[in-house]
RNA sequence: GGGCCGGUAGCUCAGUUGGUUAGAGCACACCCUUGAUAAGGGUGGGGUCGAAAGUUCGAGUCUUUCUCGGCCCA
């Protein structure tokens, strides 16, 4: 105790944070208390405010783009519950899939297993069980993020219900007739034996052989070509077999040129495209050559060509096709197609009466379609070809080609484009693709700039596959009649297998007798049972209608989607499509995206650049309260940069905010009493106090306008402006002499008293959203009634904390309070005053100013022992800092040559 | 290679319909304080707005090209 009556703030509430041991505790206490289902009790009734979890795949730890995932959906959660709405968040998982069945194969590897061997059943309880330890493993890192959600009743997708809700969806599409069989050319990987989905492909470089080979002119409009040879340029030899035209751009000039050089080419004419001439001459090294006429690309039309292994019994006609997509990047001009081999060329050619037919089989060999070739294997079929087309003399040239070329992301094997028998959803047959686009323009963007970026992808995607030749996976729902053909579709068979599914999960559809799905109104003999199984867009694609519509706490369609920038052609895609084909409309309201995770460069976090930073990095060195302001601080409509020195700066404001939050409390001797705002006699209030009102009007407008937008960086720089420069440097630092040496009875004490009790109780709901540990370790300090800051409401600011006229008066007289402290600093860089109580002022304004300065006390304003204010006519104001004269006083430090006014001052009482 | 988005002080971000010497907080430097003390206060130094060209009386703010980075696609 002080020897003299003042009053020095103290409060348990310590400086240093220690969240990396400390936040822990409040997780123990959030599950003690059972925080969600008193957050859920807590709001019953209210509006629904649902942000749908997009399912991470239950695989791996988690990393910062995770991290950032799950901290903004908190948030935001966090946020719309505060302001008291039922705002409810199941977490969800995705399972199946590729990913998962690659790992159960690499640990058959290991222990020497043969996968044939096993029961497709064994195998997918193994992937189960894979996928289930890994959602415990997430659900645990994202707890300790300080997310709050139904941990309890999350979903996934590999869940019987929701395998039976999948069932149901797809029926809805079989029923439609949108959902169809196609033969079309996929990415395929002759490894992996299975078509890839977009997202599992990778682009690298890859070496690829390139032939120039000419295709003999059966028959053409242009005489002049008729004994002449088109030639064309492929990176893929391997296709030539399965060639079943040629396209050219009707657009472009084409020439006839004759070859004078020697060789297999000596004397012969062959056709190309103008503006490639030079190219072709010098990669074929063609050295004496004429052109003898130029053509215009539209009289291609009618000419037909010969296979150039006509002679080996490839005796069908070869068209020439018109086709946009013919450019004269490289090449010839001319495109070979294959039907079977190239999305361009399946489209082209079936648009021309040619269908694709099986050439290649799942492992990459020549099926009996194609003669000469039967049983040999794609990719080491180039020699022969070219050693064929060489024999007849149909061979231009040959080379070899790094280019970027599309691989499997987890064989790293390279793909082919291979026709198989497929199930689609047609974007055209029911009008999916206008459905979803009108979804599009009825949903709000965060940031707007994402609408046309979905907009763009729905518009020119083509039909979805939705088959995969997998095994760990919902299988696809289908018998198909022996005898016709023809896909059977009926409601009571698709429901009676969703539920069987419903019951025992979906393994039985490889393993019991299929009799049991068709129930007794089919005979099993009479159809064959698909072994295909759904691709995994389509699952998560699925969740809003077994999550959002099937729980009774949750609402369709979600308030909002939230993922990364990517989830554009991933979930947000997938789900839009789904929702539209079999309600009619999207499953969410908005769709709010983020940017990805960088280094402190903004370059991509990889393991061979070393600057990968793991969320469980940051939880031990910061605590996840940092990690949060990082989230909040930074601008998630673009990139995100993260690097130690990026976290150093927050974690420096964090401090900022935590001793402001210290300095509340120690005043207020952690004994904080709730304010009634509607109860204040405002006008009673010293005028400071009631600017200080203003000012906390001013940022409630600004935080719900910000918060409106999920604009969180422009929010949390206004909260944490509001800390430092209003209340640290002003209104803490002014008041430090009243609350310090003030009776404890004085008016204008107790008026302090109650604005802090005021903001302190604004501050932690303010930030509770987003310092979530901190928040409720304050809360617990102060409310000790064993519940937590997040089952809190924002406050209510009421209109009569606005003062328009005082804030513009305070305005002006902190300019003038600037201005003072610029004088007072030249003294004490002169050395001649020290502390700015050791400072008397004289203040010169303009007499203009003289209404608003009148009853300022400056050297209360400005911290100093005395200071006197004078006007004249000048417009600029004037202070000359003197040192103050007279004696310190003991207890309040001013120095003044009269006795301290107060009266408890002990000069006073002496 | 194509599409989209972005590059403002060391860091995180503001910069309205183009208009006076480009702002804030943090960080930094110096000073003060030692009754918010591994805290607090004050003052100050830092950007010519990724680069170049153009439109304009005038451009960070419009146009073009280039460059770097990110996402998606091929």
């Amino acid at each position: 105790m002080s020897k003299f009556q003042i009053n020095l703030p103290k409060t348990s509430f310590s400086m240093r944070a220690n969240l990396p041991s400390k936040e822990p505790e409040f997780l123990k206490f959030w599950e003690k208390i059972n925080l969600y289902k008193e957050l859920r009790n807590s709001r019953k009734g209210k509006e629904k405010f649902v942000l749908h979890d997009g399912p991470p795949y239950a695989n791996g730890n988690i990393h910062m783009g995770t991290a950032l995932n799950k901290i903004l959906k908190d948030i935001i959660v966090k946020f719309h519950q505060m302001d008291g709405k039922d705002s409810v968040y199941v977490p969800g998982w995705d399972c199946h899939g590729l990913p998962i069945e690659w790992k159960i194969e690499e640990q058959y590897k290991k222990n020497k297993k043969n996968k044939n061997e096993v029961p497709v059943i064994e195998f997918r309880k193994e992937c189960r069980v894979f996928a289930e330890k890994w959602i415990e493993i997430h659900k645990d890192q994202f707890k300790r993020l300080g997310v709050v959600g139904d941990w309890e009743n999350y979903y996934s997708t590999m869940s019987y219900d929701a395998e039976a809700q999948i069932v149901r969806e797809l029926g809805k599409f079989l029923k439609e007739g949108s959902l169809y069989r196609g033969f079309k050319p996929v990415l395929w990987s002759t490894v992996e034996k299975t078509a890839l989905a977009d997202a599992e492909v990778e682009y690298q470089d890859h070496k690829s052989d390139t032939i120039y080979a000419s295709f003999p002119v059966k028959k053409s409009e242009v005489s002049e070509i008729n004994d002449s040879e088109i030639v064309i340029w492929t990176t893929t030899p391997w296709t030539i077999p399965a060639n079943k035209a040629l396209a050219y751009n009707e657009s472009l000039t084409y020439l006839l040129v004759k070859i004078h050089d020697e060789g297999d080419y000596k004397n012969k004419k062959i056709v190309i495209a103008e503006a490639l001439l030079e190219s072709v001459i010098k990669d074929c090294n063609v050295e004496k050559y004429e052109v003898l006429k130029n053509f215009k690309g539209k009289e291609l039309k009618e000419t037909i060509c010969r296979h150039p292994f006509f002679d080996l019994g490839f005796d069908y006609d070869i068209p020439l096709l018109e086709a946009r997509f013919v450019t004269t990047e490289q090449g010839t001009g001319i495109v070979h197609c294959a039907p079977s081999h190239g999305p361009d060329d399946f489209n082209l050619c079936l648009n021309n009466g040619i269908k694709a037919i099986e050439t290649v089989d799942g492992d990459g060999k020549y099926t009996n379609n194609v003669m000469l070739f039967e049983g040999i294997h794609i990719f080491k079929a180039n020699p022969i070809v070219i050693e064929k087309l060489k024999e007849q003399k149909k061979l231009l040239s040959s080379g070899e080609l790094v280019h970027s070329y599309p691989h499997s992301w987890r064989s790293k094997a390279p793909l082919v484009h291979r026709a198989t028998p497929q199930w689609f959803i047609s974007m055209e047959s029911h009008k999916l693709r206008e459905k979803a686009l009108k979804a599009i323009d009825e949903t709000t963007f965060y940031p707007n700039k994402g609408k046309e970026r979905l907009k763009s992808m729905i518009e020119t995607r083509p039909d979805w596959c939705v088959s995969r030749q997998r095994v760990w996976g919902v299988p696809l729902p289908i018998f198909v009649n022996k005898k016709n053909n023809e896909i059977l579709v009926d409601d009571e068979v698709f429901e009676n297998i969703a539920k069987i599914y419903e019951k025992e999960g979906s393994d039985c559809w490889f393993s019991d007798n299929p009799q049991k799905f068709l129930g007794s109104k089919y005979k099993a003999d009479d159809f064959e049972k698909l072994q295909d199984i759904v691709e995994v867009w389509f699952d998560s694609g699925s969740t809003h209608s077994f999550v959002l519509e099937k729980r009774e706490d949750l609402k369709w369609p979600a308030s909002m989607y939230l993922e990364g920038s990517d989830q554009h052609r991933g979930w947000f895609h997938s789900s839009l499509l789904e929702s539209c084909g079999t309600r009619g409309k999207a499953p969410f309201e908005s769709i709010l995206s983020h940017g990805f995770v960088v280094d402190g460069k903004g370059l991509k976090m990889s393991k061979s650049l070393g600057n990968v930073i793991a969320p469980e990095d940051i939880l031990k060195k910061y605590g996840a309260d940092i990690l949060r302001i990082w989230v909040a601080s930074s601008n998630y409509a673009e990139d995100l940069r993260i690097d130690y020195s990026i976290l150093d700066q927050h974690s420096e404001s964090y401090r900022k905010i935590r001793n402001t939050f210290r300095y509340l409390l120690g005043n207020l001797n952690d004994n904080f009493k709730e304010i009634d705002l509607k109860s204040i006699d405002i006008k009673n209030l010293p005028e400071l106090e009631q600017f200080m009102l203003h000012k906390i009007y001013d940022l409630n407008l600004n935080f719900h306008k910000y918060f409106k937008n999920y604009d969180f960086h422009n929010l949390y720089k206004e909260l944490l402006n509001f800390c430092t420069v209003d209340l640290s440097s002003f209104y803490f630092d002014i008041r430090k002499d009243t609350l310090y040496c003030d009776e404890v009875g004085s008016e204008k004490r107790k008026a302090c008293i109650t604005i802090l009790n005021i903001i302190l109780n604004l501050l932690i709901r303010w930030f509770a959203p987003i310092l979530s540990f901190t928040t409720e370790e304050i809360y617990q300090l102060i409310f000790k009634d064993n519940k937590s800051v997040h089952l809190k409401n924002f406050l209510i600011i009421p209109e009569n904390f606005k003062n328009e006229e005082l804030n513009t008066k305070w305005i002006e007289l902190i300019s003038i309070r600037n201005i003072c402290n610029i004088s007072i600093e030249e003294k004490r860089a002169s050395k001649e005053i020290g502390s700015s109580l050791e400072a008397d002022l004289d203040i010169k304004l303009d007499s203009k100013l003289k209404n608003i300065t009148e009853n300022i006390d400056f050297s209360e304003l400005c911290i100093t022992s005395n200071a006197k204010v004078s006007y004249d006519n000048n417009a600029e104001t004037i202070v000359i800092t003197k040192k103050a004269k007279g004696e310190k006083c003991p207890m309040c430090w001013k120095i003044n040559l009269e006795k301290c006014h107060r009266n408890t001052c002990p000069r006073q009482i002496k």
